[in-house]
DNA sequence: CTTATGATAACCTAACAGGC
DNA sequence: GCCTGTTAGGTTATCATAAG
């Protein structure tokens, strides 16, 4: 048996009011959370939030939580960065919590696009997803973590996208005593837009006693699928949830969007792998895919942009100015300069000039 | 007391892939 | 070989807090 769903996701809030001004926005940020949480019926379902400090997403000076329930829900702010939003972190537990309680409340099941229709319904601020994490459980399939993974490490399947190019994503593995219960495509760093992670689920929960325990033990084999995607996925994801009315709809996307990622072949044959194809099975039609717009085409004005802000050539002059004086830095300049003049440029920077060297030569310096 | 982390944001580049 | 598309991984900034 195979099972789609949503494991955990964060929701970011951003406020429609103009006036950006820090004096007000603590105050804004509550209308936000009160709204949401109105909306939401959370404290309804998941019980009364407290004021909380110590239980906040990390990054969030101000916010509350359900306290003293065994699943982790929090709403938070910052108070010195708006564009951080209102941040409203479901753990997996917690959103389970929340689908069984909403349906023994109001008699009717609710899914994740319903949540978002929900609370979508004013005008106070927009919403979207910045991190959603899918997962495709398959049960009593016979499915086996150690021997995927010791296939791709021999590169006897390898992993592409829908689109037929190779995932290049790295492949890392948690191993004992030789067997592989966890394997990842991608890795583990921050502002990573997509990670991969398999494993076994039966071993996960008995042992670490996890909240479906009692579930595991009923089954022989359960092997989890579950990608992470975070940044532009995640908005890509949200847009096209608020298009969703259907629960097939959503299992569409859902499936959608992890084999658009992530699709097992055997290398030799080229063909897709057993499992990749029930997993493919589950779709009615696919539904949905990524965008990644190119971002080779940067204008001259933009990466002088980047240089002088954000890109760490300042607070490095700075540095070296701090510890060795203007004769250090003088030093630092002219090697720099040096360096420059050994700098060989590849074929990307030659196609740029190709393309762009005319219409700067007309239009004059970026710079004045 | 210091450092690492993890949340947000924007943006760049190398390297790889693939069509013609 | 040329051109286009894609992605991983890196930089900066901020802050609070957990871990060491």
């Amino acid at each position: 048996m195979l099972d789609v769903q949503v494991d955990e996701f964060t929701l970011v809030l951003q406020t429609t009011k103009k006036p950006y001004s820090i004096e007000t926005w603590s105050g804004m940020a509550h209308a936000l959370i009160n709204e949401f949480t109105r909306l939401s019926n959370i404290e309804l379902v998941l019980g009364e939030l407290e004021d909380s400090t110590d239980s906040l997403p990390r990054g969030y000076s101000h916010g509350l939580s359900c306290k003293d329930k065994p699943y982790y829900f929090s709403v938070a702010y910052h108070t010195d960065f708006i564009q951080m939003g209102v941040c409203i972190k479901f753990s997996a537990y917690a959103w389970m919590k929340y689908r069984e309680q909403f349906e023994k409340l109001f008699n009717q099941p609710v899914q994740i696009h319903q949540l978002i229709s929900n609370i979508d319904n004013t005008n106070l601020y927009t919403s979207r997803l910045s991190r959603i994490d899918i997962a495709i459980d398959y049960i009593d399939e016979d499915i086996s973590v150690n021997t995927i993974y010791n296939q791709l490490s021999k590169k006897n399947q390898i992993v592409k996208t829908a689109s037929g190019r190779n995932n290049l994503s790295s492949l890392s593995a948690l191993t004992k005593n030789n067997e592989t219960s966890t394997f990842y495509l991608g890795t583990k760093g921050k502002n990573i837009k997509a990670l991969l992670r398999v494993y076994d689920k039966k071993k996960e929960q008995t042992e670490t006693m996890g909240s479906r325990f009692k579930e595991a033990l009923q089954y022989s084999n359960w092997v989890r699928f579950e990608a992470v995607f975070k940044g532009e996925y995640a908005h890509n994801i949200s847009d096209e949830l608020k298009s969703i009315k259907k629960d097939v709809e959503l299992k569409n996307l859902l499936v959608s969007a992890l084999t658009d990622r992530y699709q097992f072949y055997y290398t030799k044959s080229n063909r897709l792998t057993t499992y990749s194809k029930s997993m493919l099975n589950l779709l009615d039609k696919k539904t949905f895919m990524f965008s990644s717009p190119s971002p080779r085409m940067n204008l001259l004005e933009q990466s002088q942009q980047h240089i002088l802000n954000g890109s760490g050539l300042f607070p490095y002059l700075f540095k070296i100015r701090h510890i060795w004086g203007e004769k250090g830095l003088k030093e630092c300049v002219a090697f720099l300069n040096e360096e420059f003049n050994n700098y060989e440029p590849n074929d990307d920077v030659m196609l740029w000039l190709k393309k762009y060297s005319a219409m700067y030569t007309q239009q004059g310096y970026p710079f004045k």
